[in-house]
RNA sequence: GGGGAGUUACCGAAGCGGUCAAACGGGGCAGACUGUAAAUCUGCUGGCUCUGCCUUCGCAGGUUCGAAUCCUGCACUCCCCA
């Protein structure tokens, strides 16, 4: 099966500048494919998934995968899918964005590859260099304004620039289809990249950057969209009450990334599954079929888990993501070292307590769960215990004068407290 | 400037001399149920060295054996008239 029919049975294409010829094309030779990434947060989150996943996608069947990021058109900000005028960011607060974005791309691309290697690159390069008047002379020469008006992002955006508060754009946003329209020829004049691939609010920017090529160039670029990705409840993807889900082990911990697809809902499952993950036809089917079955088991949102959480966390986050997913949901927690706990707890929050408190004193479940902060005064921790509430290790312990001692350790030093049935602190005894 | 109403625990709101750590609702916490969802049901919901003691009812004083409840002053909020 051809890319783009595999693509687009996934659902995955929006729109494409070739529906006829595209598939032809694709099969004659590799090409070299880029996709843009907006650096204004340093960390990649889930709405990037599709654009990484697409390059992917094209990188393994051979194609040249080029991950562009905006250091400069991240200057001016894409006016497209956005209703207000944009805050601007410092140069130095982009310049570590496209740093931070390019250690995670890694993850989705090969960057070693004999035959196809994958390209990252940062669009200042080629235009930071630009005076205003060469720019204007030798760019924006090319650009009719009755064109760039016709575009939905701009058209949206003046539209309602009689509507209170919201006033239509800058003069600065307006430009901005100018600068990536620009990086498509670049990309195609060094690298001979000549598909440009973007979700679907791009279009108007990447049709911007072919017709630039064919006045600039004469030659013919191409360009295809993907569909957003969108909840069926109308809701964005990748987001949690707590916030944005992020790719980083640091803002978002294998484990909440892991948790955040199990709960996803059945009713997404199935797209989710098409979209973002690269498990064949037959399987997903299998699974539409089991999820209608048996929607208890949730093997879809499992195995949907599963594979997002290896691409990006690799195998050894997976699993760590598992066996504290046994673990928050009842597993009796003992005979693990205090690394394997760190690993496992890492979003928990933990406190250090001496450690002869053990032995020498009497040290009270109560006492442990005020410790904790898990109860904030004992009154309120004596009724957790009464009430059923309060796990150590998680076993549900009972008694109100229960002793915690050395036989209480999960591990070498640390004591895991639960209270209720997913409030989690940890006790180092040191 | 004049007149009136109010200020209670996380929030809303009862209580108007002892039986008030203070009804009720919401929220929160725990339990049961469950597919790690929603709904539902049950219990708890000031602190402590816990059959008792301590601190809470705008703030400060006072009356009384005894005050969230009565009196005085102060602060703030709201409403009406100018």
């Amino acid at each position: 099966m051809s890319l783009l029919s595999d693509l687009r049975w996934r659902g995955l294409i929006h729109q494409t500048t070739h529906d006829e010829g595209m598939d032809a094309w694709l099969a004659e030779k590799p090409r070299t494919v880029y996709a843009g990434f907006d650096p204004t947060a340093s960390s990649l989150h889930v709405g990037s998934l599709m654009g990484l996943l697409m390059l992917r996608r094209f990188q393994k069947s051979g194609h040249r995968p080029i991950a562009v990021v905006g250091g400069a058109t991240g200057m001016i900000g894409d006016p497209s899918g956005k209703s207000d005028e944009r805050n601007l960011l410092s140069k130095e607060q982009l310049q570590e964005n496209v740093e931070g974005l390019g250690k995670q791309m890694a993850r989705f691309l090969d960057f070693e590859d004999q035959q196809n290697p994958a390209l990252l690159v940062n669009n200042f390069d080629w235009t930071g260099h630009w005076t205003y008047l060469d720019f204007l002379r030798d760019i924006g020469k090319n650009f009719p304004v009755n064109v760039m008006l016709s575009k939905d992002s701009v058209k949206s955006r003046l539209g309602r620039g009689d509507d209170v508060g919201s006033a239509g754009m800058s003069y600065t946003e307006f430009s901005y289809m100018l600068l990536q329209a620009y990086d498509f020829v670049h990309l195609f004049d060094k690298y001979g990249c000549e598909l440009q691939a973007g979700g679907s609010d791009q279009w108007g920017n990447i049709t911007a950057g072919i017709d630039l090529a064919r006045r600039m160039r004469s030659v013919q670029l191409y360009g295809l969209t993907w569909p957003l990705l969108t909840k069926t409840d109308g809701t964005k993807m990748g987001k949690t009450e707590s916030g944005a889900v992020w790719l980083d082990a640091e803002r978002t911990s294998p484990y909440q990334f892991y948790q955040y697809w199990i709960n996803v809902d059945d009713a997404d499952a199935g797209n989710c599954l098409r979209l973002l993950t690269e498990l064949t036809h037959e399987e997903i089917e299998l699974l539409d079929i089991a999820r209608v079955n048996h929607p208890d088991k949730r093997d879809s949102q499992r195995r949907l888990a599963e594979e997002l959480t290896r691409v990006i966390h690799s195998e050894a986050g997976l699993a760590t993501a598992q066996k504290a997913t046994e673990i928050f949901f009842g597993a009796e927690i003992s005979d693990l070292s205090d690394a394997q706990l760190t690993e496992i707890f890492t979003d928990v929050p933990s406190k250090t307590v001496a450690r002869a408190r053990l032995s020498d004193e009497m040290f009270t479940i109560i006492e442990a769960l005020v410790e904790s902060g898990l109860a904030k005064s004992k009154g309120e921790a004596r009724r957790t215990v009464e009430q059923g509430g309060a796990y150590v290790n998680n076993r549900r312990i009972t008694g109100i004068d229960t002793q915690l001692t050395a036989d209480h350790l999960a591990s070498e030093t640390v004591m895991v407290l639960r209270s209720g049935k997913k409030k989690y602190a940890l006790l180092r005894f040191e």
